[in-house]
Formats: C-alpha cells, sequence, structure tokens
DNA sequence: TATAGTTATTTGTACATGCAAATAGATTGA
DNA sequence: TCAATCTATTTGCATGTACAAATAACTATA
C-alpha cells in the first residue's frame, strides 16, 4: 500500500470532517521550514550587508558567470524571476552602484547586467555570512537532510 | 571528510573567482523546484477555484479546527504568516463570504475567524484538484523524495 | 527589401506580505 | 483600585514580485 495517499481523519473531533493527505500536510511543513530559513538569510544580508537575499543571489551568479555579466534574461532564468522583476531588481543594484548596465554590440535590444567591483566586493564580504546562516539555519531547522538527497543530483 | 563543505572552484574561467558551496548550490535548486511547485498550485487553485495559495490553506486549516475556527493569531502561526497579512487575508476571505468574523466572548481583543458554509463548499471543491496537483508537480519536478524523509517526522 | 512575426526589455498596475505604529483591551503589582 | 505593562488586532506604509501591455529591435519569408 502506497503510504503516501493515506489520509488523516480526525476522528476525534465532532465538527468538521478534516481530510488532509499526509502529503499536503508534509507539503505545508517543507515550505514552512524553508520559508524559516529564508527568512534568516535575508535577516543576516540585510542586517549585515544591507541587500536583499534576490540581490545577493543576483551578485552571486553574476560572479561565477563568463565576465561577471549575464542578460537580463539570463539572470531571470538563473534566478526564477519574472523579466520584469528581474528589470526592477537590476535597478536597485544599479542605483547602489552593484553593477552597471551594457549595451549588448550585436543585439541592441539585449542589455547585460555587469557586476562592478563595489558588487564583488559586497559579494565577498557577504558570501561567508550566508554561507554559514546557511548552514546554521538547516541545523537549526533540522533539514540537513533536505540538501542530501540533492548532492546526488548529476546535473 | 564533510563533503557538505567542499566547494565548488569554476577553473575554467578566466574571470572571477566562484566560490560557491555546494550547500548553497543545492539550497538554490531546491527553493526553485520549490517555487515551482508552488506556483503550480496556485495556479490551478486560482483557475479553477478562484482562491489564492494563502486562502486555500487558511479556510483548509480552519475546516481542520475545533467548531471550524480560529484567533486571528492562530491562524497566523498555522500559516506562518504576519499577523498583519492575517488580517488583510481574513479581509479577503470575508468579502468572498467564505469566513465570517465572531467577537470572542471572554477577551473583547480577541477574534474568531470562522468558516461560512460556502467556504466549507470551496474548500471541499477545491481540496480534490489541489491534492493532485500537489501530487502531479512533485512527481512532475521529481520532489517525491522531499516528502519521503518528513513523512518519519514524530511530530 | 518590405512586411509580418518573434524576441528582449521596460513600464503600468495590482497585490500579498512585512514592519512599525496605533488602538483597544487584559493583566499585574503597588 | 489604579497605573504600568503586556497582548491582540488593525492600519499606514514600503517593498518585492507577477502579469500584461508597450516599445524597440531582430528574423524570416514572400
Amino acid at each position: 500500500m502506497d503510504i503516501h495517499t493515506k489520509e488523516v481523519r480526525l476522528t476525534s473531533q465532532q465538527e468538521s470532517v478534516p481530510i488532509m493527505s499526509k502529503r499536503s500536510d508534509s507539503w505545508l511543513k517543507l515550505i514552512h521550514v524553508i520559508a524559516n530559513i529564508e527568512t534568516d538569510l535575508g535577516k543576516v544580508l540585510q542586517d549585515k550587508h544591507g541587500l536583499g537575499l534576490s540581490d545577493y543571489r543576483a551578485i552571486e551568479v553574476l560572479s561565477r558567470s563568463p565576465s561577471c555579466e549575464l542578460r537580463m534574461q539570463e539572470l531571470a532564468s538563473h534566478l526564477r524571476l519574472n523579466q520584469s522583476s528581474v528589470s526592477r531588481m537590476v535597478e536597485r543594484l544599479e542605483r547602489s552602484e552593484l553593477t552597471v548596465r551594457d549595451l549588448c554590440p550585436d543585439d541592441k535590444r539585449g542589455v547585460y547586467t555587469v557586476l562592478t567591483d563595489k558588487g564583488r566586493l559586497r559579494l565577498e564580504s557577504a558570501q561567508p555570512d550566508y554561507e554559514a546562516a546557511l548552514k546554521v539555519a538547516l541545523k537549526e531547522h533540522g533539514c540537513e537532510e533536505l540538501l542530501a538527497s540533492r548532492f546526488t543530483q548529476i546535473s
């Protein structure tokens, strides 16, 4: 029998016939611990480095890209964000002088977002704290095994 | 040696000294697949039932509560939402007539959010679709093993 | 090469959420 | 009992994001 499809029925209550699969229940718990961890990470970045979580991840991705630059669309897919969200995020990054926009020579529609020196320095300062906070948060929320399964991934 | 602390160094690139732990990398992938699944669930609920994800989860939690009611604070902690967010969410639910507010007799500050018949019907109609969509999405994104580890949880 | 269709980015708008302050009611201690 | 403190909820405000439309530029085809 597939335990995953078994339903929870709380017979001890009179009212309501609450039916919720174990799957939904586990899912809800999962997204809550994940949200808690993301909140922890966000706080660390904001408090210690004045960076939002997406902003941090953007400059992190840029730093690992050839020439430290990426087109808006590429950035969007790396961060799993809407194009318009990225457009506004890059606006923020540019205001903070962590990146600059550069026109794409062979496609005049295209825009490169390029990491600046200031951006690189900010990343280098934030990264250790981010990594440490992630490690701690995963442990505190008992989530180490979550990543374990994904370490075995091919890609 | 602890594989989790090993770092990825892309020596094939000239510029940038990209350092990112496997942990961070896995974490980013994890939150992306989870966001994808949440988006899938949200679309199903919105398209088929005119419900937001949080709204759905609110009435689901209410339906499993004694007398189908919960105080704002309790609802907030069940949904892992800010009190003010819940206040505004309940406002939405009430506009849709899925819940009603009821004053708490023994604490005049307190407010109960109570599921209405309409709310219960909406939930009963949405729940199968939600459960099915979750099952499909988990499979499509190759995430079944994610919940597997959490099924063994005590609480 | 001109036109139609496609792609990249930005902009207008809406919305869910969080933080902090305001408000109202409960609780505690002198 | 009254004053100070604490708790529950709501409200003002800011922000990050998504969707859809607008704009600009590229591509393909007739």
